[in-house]
DNA sequence: ATATGACCAGAATAACGAAACGGTCAGTTG
DNA sequence: CAACTGACCGTTTCGTTATTCTGGTCATAT
């Protein structure tokens, strides 16, 4: 007896699949349904439209970013200021490899583009709030003294944007990691003449 | 008698007047010449290629916005921490007012996207020489304590990535400022308790 | 020495019939 | 009856071909 959840989820495997080695467009939902074993019709059953299919594989991505920052924020063996850093590469790190091992990937995003903000606005939240839970960590112990601890975490994402794919600044992933975490080196020492 | 440089001066402003309103592609060498009132193998008496006009255009833009920056860097009515927002926001806007009003300018960027990094490296540099500049000045004044100064200024250039072209953060123009003045501010208040 | 425009090879474009695609739904299945 | 299917539809994309256009050159002119 197969779940609702297992049927969607095996269209998604499939899907992610044909989206990982082909691409965006050249992927059918033919061979989406084919892969998956089922009917075409099955697709629409789970799935809204194509774009659809592609913003789920984009958020399942996100869930497991998310995953990965939470077992950093939550890891009680850093300093925060090393879970500052860590959590900020993770994400990165992750865009960069994807989109080194599969170009498509990029196809994917730009294709997604229109309603990917709004689709993955709850997984942004929600990666703020585990920043700003570490930089309200920070305050307790008194290494940290940020007023508003939220507003500081989506600060701290802004300037890691430009890392994020189209990469403006096209780094190599080693250059990546060293940069942030001068960024954050930055940011807790602060100019400012102690 | 016009001297060598005049001609190629009439040869840029007609370029850059076609790409602003057409793009690169739409743009021909025959309509720069007839528009600069010269021959067809002239532009290629002052330039390389259709390319190297591309990128003596950004180069063009790059020059105006370091003058800007330049302005500003030497004001001795502004505290070094104005200085530091203003001369971050200052290119940040320019940019992002540039490809508002023009939306070819990013096809423009995209075409000469090969070359740019090299061509455009002597003012990257010379940005990077006036931010630390300002921070040796807080240096100084003792409201700064910046020990590699010329590597703080490639980390803050690098924190503003996030909002050049194409912008992966689709920010209004006063939100890009105000946010980058949070980057400044998170930077030199610092996250350490004083 | 400086400037030109006719000329060339290769790229872009237009036209258009054929194939393929995303999405729907009447009908089948268990 | 809920879950599922695949033939079907309107539209988009593709492949082909003929034609135009464009970046770049160079023999010639001033």
């Amino acid at each position: 007896m197969t779940k609702h959840g297992d049927v969607r989820q095996k269209i998604l495997n499939a899907a992610e699949h044909r989206l990982w080695h082909f691409g965006y467009k050249k992927t059918t939902i033919d061979e989406i349904a084919s892969d998956a074993g089922v009917g075409k019709g099955t697709v629409y059953l789970y799935f809204e439209s194509k774009e659809d299919i592609g913003l789920a594989i984009m958020a399942q991505f996100k869930e497991q970013s998310l995953s990965e920052i939470e077992a950093i924020a939550h890891d009680t063996h850093k300093t925060p200021k090393e879970k500052l850093t860590e959590m900020l590469q993770s994400p990165m790190l992750s865009a960069h490899r994807r989109c080194s091992e599969s170009p498509e990937t990029l196809e994917l995003v730009v294709a997604i583009k229109p309603h990917i903000r709004k689709r993955l606005l709850p997984y942004v939240n929600q990666e703020y709030a585990l920043l700003a839970g570490v930089l309200e960590e920070g305050n307790l112990l008194g290494i940290f003294d940020v007023p508003d601890t939220l507003r500081a975490a989506r600060t701290l994402k802004t300037m890691c944007l430009g890392f994020l794919p189209p990469f403006p600044c096209v780094s190599l992933q080693t250059e990546i990691a060293s940069e942030i975490a001068e960024i954050v080196e930055l940011t807790t020492r602060g100019l400012r003449k102690s």
